[in-house]
DNA sequence: TCTGGGGTCCTAGGACCC
DNA sequence: TCTGGGGTCCTAGGACCC
């Protein structure tokens, strides 16, 4: 926590349901709800209009057109959204290069590393104060709510407070009186859960919190938990504002309007979500080496399965095979609801095609190392990667290059090793020794 | 016919290594 | 005849966030 109140949390009001007002002009001063339209689908925004009648971002769609049957319930343009969000997240750069995003409509901005005379109150909340004016200016007219304050946690505290279209600056010093009559739930990683843990030990205020001890919080709701709530609940809270953030998985799932019985059909769905899962890994230059599964049954009970592959991939047909085995395990003829294929344990190399490099005659191409873990790579091998349909080459030396099939189906195989120039060391003739 | 999609982080147990 | 201890990796599940 800091002596100033040098942390900002910016907070784009109703977002989405904002830009379809702001580009229909019908839709203004009506309520909007953007989100699934489906027999399935949950409101992600609705817009102020829609939340007088009680309609709340989580809510299911069919309960929203209860509540309000004559807003406009919108699918959502996500191009729209991102494009608006981008020119924000740049306009706060300009302010300060320590911006961090939370979504598409959510930043913390470091003021400590912006040029202001001073950091006082009355610098930091003027300076608020036209930063929202610009945020106006550059998305065509759409409003923010803007807290300020000593850590992230007071600044998102604060940026709740007067909503919307609100400014907020917590004083430094003040900030364990503004918690104290507040419900545990303010807290970052306060949800249900842990809300009824707590509630069903007395304790429902930050106020009440603050009296627990540490090690009877960690007893309560764990040691990371317990510890992180010992702190905040006394305003604690030394996060920096960090501006780049690792991807550490890629993954695509689906509802479906009515559960899924015909596995050649599920099979089809994560082979395509698959697919885009690749095709997202190779946007962004990343591979992964965990492939997994995740199956929402018909009552809901949520399945995962996964698999770590020796090298990691991109392919979204390595992905997809893998994905499909992780299924065949798994009871699914009461009925599935959900579908999803994801990819972590990423890696930021990128991944090289040795079927696209190695012609006959070529030499082994120069790969990148790939990333060490201790216990995979067989012993004496130079490590590197490149995967190769269902199997996995290891090279070795230049010239030579070294391969071992293993599956998630089959073993791993003996270890042979072929002249980089040796005919027999073509994708297809190697596909055919898999078989 | 309740309950999205894309993420992050934590926990707990077992395998395995030294 | 009794039975380490720490560290890392992997898997499955759960809570949470926007």
């Amino acid at each position: 926590m800091r002596a100033v109140a040098s942390v900002l949390h910016l907070d784009l009001d109703a977002f989405f349901a904002s830009v379809e007002q702001r580009d229909k002009p019908s839709l203004r001063g009506k309520p909007v709800v953007v989100g699934g339209v489906g027999g399935r689908g949950v409101v992600a925004t609705a817009s102020y209009e829609a939340r007088q009648y009680g309609v709340r971002s989580a809510m299911s769609t069919r309960e929203a057109r209860a509540r309000c049957p004559h807003a406009a319930f919108l699918s959502g343009r996500f191009d729209a959204y991102r494009e608006t969000s981008t020119r924000v997240m740049e306009l706060l750069r300009s302010v300060s290069p320590l911006v961090e995003p939370l979504s598409l409509d959510e930043a913390f901005v470091d003021l400590a590393q912006a040029t202001l005379p001073d950091l006082e109150v009355p610098t930091v909340t003027a300076y608020a104060e036209e930063l929202r004016g610009r945020v106006r200016e550059v998305t065509g007219g759409l409003t923010a709510s803007v807290g300020l304050g000593t850590s992230k946690f007071i600044a998102k505290v604060a940026s709740e407070l007067d909503k919307p279209d609100g400014l907020t600056v917590v004083t430094p010093g003040t900030e364990r009186e503004l918690l104290r009559p507040m419900q545990v739930t303010v807290i970052p990683g306060v949800g249900p859960a842990t809300a009824e843990r707590l509630r069903r030990a007395g304790i429902h205020t930050v106020e009440e919190l603050e009296r627990v001890t540490e090690d009877e919080l960690v007893r309560l709701v764990g040691r990371a938990h317990g510890h992180s709530l010992f702190q905040l609940a006394r305003a604690q809270d030394d996060r920096p504002v960090v501006a780049e953030r690792e991807t550490k998985s890629v993954s695509v799932e689906g509802t479906y309007d009515t559960d899924l019985t015909d596995r050649k059909l599920m099979e089809g769905l994560l082979t395509r979500q698959a697919l885009g899962v690749g095709e997202r890994l190779r946007k962004h230059g990343l591979s992964g080496r965990t492939v997994s599964i995740k199956v929402r049954l018909h009552d809901f009970t949520t399945l995962s399965r996964s698999t770590t592959l020796p090298s990691p991939t991109d392919s979204g047909p390595v992905i997809g095979r893998h994905a499909r085995a992780l299924l065949a395990d798994l009871d699914t003829s009461g009925g599935v609801r959900l579908l999803g294929v994801g990819v972590s344990g990423l890696a930021d190399w990128v991944q090289e095609d040795l079927f696209g490099e190695v012609e006959e005659g070529d030499d082994v191409p120069d790969l990148p190392e790939a990333p060490r873990s201790r216990g995979q790579w067989a012993p004496g091998m130079d490590v590197l990667h490149a995967e190769l349909g269902a199997g996995w080459v290891w090279g070795s030396g230049k010239g030579v290059v070294t391969v071992r099939f293993e599956t998630a189906d089959t073993p791993p195989g003996p270890v042979r090793s072929f002249r980089a120039d040796d005919p027999a060391l073509s994708a297809r003739s190697l596909r055919r020794e898999e078989d």
